[in-house]
Order: structure tokens, then C-alpha cells, then sequence
DNA sequence: CTGAAAGCGCTTACAG
DNA sequence: CTGAAAGCGCTTACAG
């Protein structure tokens, strides 16, 4: 059973499919009457206009895509969750894609996304290297990084402060009375990353402590490598006191690791960590964190794309602010470390 | 600047669009030479094929649409890479779309996705209420349920098999020498709970242990009221020596609350939950669990809907099994309780 | 092997 | 206010 078209309703109505197609676009050249004749008759038939042969004339999809690497990813979801919302809203459709960070996967994507002519591109949170970065540059539409800043006049992006967030992190750490604090960063280089490990050393350096190499490990985002990372940090003599992980993920692995290795959190060795996924509250401590506003990145993110996508301007950094959150995984250092 | 369509490179290669459009489909109905000619210059002008105007004719869109309550929740999350990574395969993109519980939205998504054309629905881990699946099943799509069944000719669905599952967990509790255990399980009426419920309470039968009604409590599935549950049944005496959780999430805040309190488990308590999200070996302690295969089953589901798709068969309940993992959240109880 | 023609379901000038 | 016509970019019988 096909669906009905605008001339099913057309014959229904005794009318030209064109006066259906005003009638449904609530185009004031229509008399209200027949109007209203059309609308009920539609309804009736589950009328459902198709998309497909309104963006074949109209040259406009009312859809984006989205690429993350992996939708398993806490932060990658919270964001998807905000974009999908603000979307929503707009009457925008989201194609969720994941490149898994495969080059191959990502170019397929990009295709993919051009065969469905697709009316902005968000990328979330994955390195976009420079195959990657021109790829998307051909597209021929608006592209927003989140979490990911790429000099380039088609792309726009949201992020959040990381170095300023990181800097206030390291301040209260510091205040605590900390003088040993190390850091377990990303070896994939993440701009984040980057950003995060300036405002860490900015900090040292604004308190007048030197940066100690050997206190700077690197994983990889993930729990099972923070927690060898720290566990790497627990050898040192002197051991640090405070470990400032670039992300949540790899603050849980520390967590775990140090607990496991029969040492006490905060009581023993701070922990903090960056994002406030919703698991920061449930951990072991409680996890001190910056808090990133990943839905309303998301949210934004969508935001400037619509603005994009309707010929407007944006400003081509949107930046927002991070905040601290202090719970229970860091506290003074010992009295004789 | 617009995108080249099969007229321009019909011009550049001096065939007509027809031509153009058999080459790029690999008919064999083309002369090899000019086929090679007419891929080389698409190629060349990176043409895209519009996914509309095909689907127009075609009557197929590629594209599949895929409801969650949130994305945000983990186990949804875990479902739709599942979904993803399969639908890539099979050369399908995926629309998702969060419902978050709202009528509303839940209608206006479904419309969404019928005025795209997409050519199947899956429906993860929702209630689906009578009214949804009224809207669901005059679609006229295949709709695929993960982990949420309706009998209706319309709907297949991909599950655990829960009831066996949650026996499974209770045998092993109960053969740790776990008498009084409680379940905390969830106030909306998921299919999912009622099942696991079945499967706690056949196990207590079968040990010759009678359901004591104030030893089940209700929570909504996230950590926050587990944990309200979990605080309620330390205060019953006798106290439960093991609980058993609908999910993980409501272990997560079982467990917190039990520690914010002065208990440790799995020494004063047994807890267990049921997903195996990631979190699970990330708590503390690390939670014992029934996992269940969500990427699969997200597999299973897109795997199922393409068949069905494609015309063919494909039996209605597919089930999956669940698989007990131990961690350290749980352990015989105490001599004197 | 190739092309001309029709048609998918819409929107939108153009003419009345 | 309304209709006939053209066209968006494809696929696919039909005829050669």
C-alpha cells in the first residue's frame, strides 16, 4: 500500500495538486475554506509529505549529520543528547554516524552525509586531521567542531574554556597545599589535551613550582590506561600528591588503580579528573572535576549550524566556561608527604 | 556553488544521463570503456549521487530510524553503536532520534521518520505503550522492539532472556547462602523487570525460600532512587544479606548509599546489578552483573530489520542469552546475619 | 550497448 | 485565489 500523495488529496478535494502543496505550506494564497478542506482531508489519509521530493526542489534536507568516534563514549552522548534536542526543535533530523577513528570510516561518512545532502556537519570531540579536516572542507557545508578548533574559514566550533578550567583546577589543588601534582594527559593530542596541559603547567608556573617531567604520564582517555598511569605515578619518590587527570575516564582508571593497590583516596593521594560525566558522582570517591556543559555544547553546537545553514553569521570560536566541582577525591596533602 | 548531477557528466562525457546513470551503477548493459570513462570523470568532479531523487524512484531511502528514550543512558548508547556499526555495513545511515518518555515526542518522531521514508524502526528499551505502538504500527515499516516485546504482526523484537538470566544470578546468590534477598526493580513496568523479577522469584521458590513482599522495592531505574531503596532495606530487620538489582544503574546508587552509610560489600551487603554497562567494573566495589551483549543485540536488531527489508522472513523473537559475571560486589553472608 | 521518454512527489514562478 | 507547466536528479521500461 503506497502512501498517499499531494494528488491523491488533489483528486480528493477536486483541486490542483499545487493548491494542496500552498494549502499544506499554510500559504496565505489559499482560501481559507478549501484550506481548511485540504488540511482535514490530509489528516485523514495520514497524509505525510515526503522529504525526499521536497529537498529535490528546495535544495534543503532539514538534516544534519553528526559524526562522533564512538557513541559508547559518555561525553560523546551527552553532547549527541544536546544536539539532538536543539534539533528537534529546529525540525531538524540527525544522522548519527560513528568513525570509530577509522580514516576510512571517516571518508565514508563524509560521503555518505554528501549523498543525503545533508545541510551542516557536526564533528565531535576526534582529532581531525588534516586528511580528514580537507575531506570535510569539500563538502560545501557548514561544518562545527566541538571540542575541536581547526583554523579554517568553513568550519566553526564550540569549546570550552580548557585552559582557563584547568588553570582553576590546578589553583585549588594547589591551595590545598599541594606541591607534587602530576598529570596524566592523552597521547593522541587532542587539542584538549593540549589546552588542558597549558593551563596545568601555567599553573605550576604561577605558583612557583617548576613542571617535573617525570610527574607527566600519558594515556589514553580511557580507564584502563589512566589506572597504569597512575599506578606508574604511585613508584615515584617522591611520590606526587595529587594527580590531575585530563579526563574522567582516566581519573576512574587512577581511582581504581590506587584503591586496589591498598592506598586511600584523597586520604593518601587527590584525584581529579575534567568533564563531570554523570559517573563523577558515583565513583570511588566522589570525583573533584571541571564541569563541561556538554548538552548545552551540543545545543550550541546545533545552533550555530542552523544559523550557518540559514546564510546567517556566527562567530567562528563560540567558547564557554567550565566549573569547578569539588567532591571528595581530593583534599590537603599529608602532613609528612 | 552546486553539486555536479549525472546531466553534467552526461555532457562531459557525451552520452546521455541515461548512460551515465547505468555506469555508475555497474549494469553491465554499458560498454566497459566508456564506463571507465564516465567513473573517471564523476570521480574527477567528486560527484555525489543524491540520495533523494533516488529514493524518489526507488521507493527505498537507505536509511533506517532509530528511537531511544535518551542516548545519554548508557545501555541505549551501547545499543545504538550496535546499530551504527552494522547499518554502515549494509550501507544504511541512521536517523536517531531521543523520544525522552514524551508522548508527544514520541509522535512527532515517528512522523518524522515516515515523512523520510526510512525504511524500518527500531525502538530501543522503551515502554511501548499501547498508544506509541498504535502510532508505531501504522507506519507500515518493519519495526524491530530491543528489549521491549508486543505481540503484533508488525513488530519483531531482539531480548535477553531475562527471566532465565535473573535465575541464574539468584542461584548463585543463593548458593553463596544468601536467604533473605531483596530486589530492587522498577516503578514504570518495563517488560524487562517484569521478567527479572519472574526469574528472582522462581529462583526463591525453587530453593524453597518464600517471596517476602517487603524485601521488593521500586525505583525508576537510575542510581539516585536505587539508592533511596537500597537505604530503605538496611533499616528492615531481619536485614536483607544481598540485593538484586533490576540494573546497573540502580546498583551504582545502591552501592554508594551502602557505603555512605558505614557498610561495606560485599562484607555487611551483597550486591548485584544487571547489564554489565562499562561502569560496572568501575564501581566500587566492581559490581557482579548479568551482561548482556548490547552491541549485538543492536546488531541483531539492524541485522533482523534489514531482512526484513528486504522482503524476506525473519522469526518475530529473536533471543539472546545473559551471562553471569562475578566481580567483587558480592560474597556469602555474614556467619551472623 | 545506447538514448528518449516517463515518472517518482514535491515547489514555485507564470498566467489568469 | 487557482491551475498548468516546468523542473529538482535520479531510475527504468521501451525502442532501437
Amino acid at each position: 500500500m503506497k502512501r498517499a500523495s499531494i494528488k491523491d488529496i488533489a483528486r480528493l478535494a477536486n483541486v490542483s495538486h499545487s493548491t494542496v502543496s500552498r494549502a499544506l505550506a499554510g500559504s496565505s494564497l489559499v482560501n481559507p475554506e478549501t484550506a481548511g478542506k485540504i488540511r482535514k482531508i490530509a489528516e485523514q489519509t495520514g497524509y505525510r509529505p515526503s522529504a525526499a521530493a521536497r529537498s529535490l526542489v528546495t535544495s534543503r534536507s532539514a538534516t544534519i549529520g553528526v559524526v562522533v568516534t564512538t557513541i559508547a563514549d559518555p561525553f560523546a552522548a551527552e553532547v549527541v543528547l544536546g544536539i539532538e534536542d536543539a534539533a528537534n526543535e529546529h525540525n531538524y533530523s540527525v544522522i548519527l554516524a560513528n568513525s570509530n577513528a577509522l580514516p576510512e570510516r571517516e571518508v565514508k561518512v563524509v560521503r555518505s552525509f554528501e549523498e543525503r545532502r545533508v545541510d551542516g556537519i557536526i564533528v565531535t570531540s576526534s582529532r581531525v586531521g588534516a586528511t580528514y579536516a580537507e575531506t570535510l572542507s569539500q563538502t560545501q557545508v557548514p561544518i562545527v567542531l566541538l571540542n575541536n578548533q581547526h583554523p579554517s574559514e568553513f568550519m566553526h566550533s564550540v569549546m570550552i574554556d580548557n585552559f582557563e578550567a584547568s588553570r582553576e583546577l590546578m589553583r585549588y589543588l594547589i591551595g590545598l597545599g599541594h606541591r607534587r601534582i602530576a598529570y596524566i594527559g592523552d597521547r593522541y593530542g587532542y587539542q584538549s589535551d593540549t589546552e588542558r596541559f597549558g593551563g596545568y603547567r601555567a599553573a605550576l608556573e604561577g605558583a612557583g613550582l617548576g613542571l617535573n617531567k617525570s610527574y607527566v604520564m600519558l594515556g589514553d582517555g580511557k580507564p584502563e590506561e589512566g589506572g597504569e598511569a597512575a599506578a606508574a605515578l604511585l613508584e615515584l619518590r617522591p611520590r606526587p600528591t595529587a594527580i590531575f587527570c585530563y579526563n574522567d575516564m582516566t581519573a576512574l582508571g587512577a581511582l581504581k588503580a590506587i584503591t586496589e593497590r591498598g592506598l586511600r583516596v584523597p586520604a593518601d593521594i587527590s584525584v581529579a579528573g575534567f568533564d563531570d560525566l554523570f559517573l563523577a558522582r558515583y565513583s570511588f570517591p566522589p570525583l573533584t572535576t571541571v564541569r563541561q556543559p556538554m548538552r548545552e555544547m551540543g545545543r550550541l553546537a546545533l545552533e550555530t549550524l542552523v544559523q550557518l545553514c540559514d546564510g546567517g553569521e556566527s562567530q567562528p570560536f563560540v567558547q564557554v566556561a567550565g566549573e569547578l566541582i569539588v567532591r571528595e577525591s581530593t583534599a590537603p596533602p599529608k602532613e609528612d608527604s
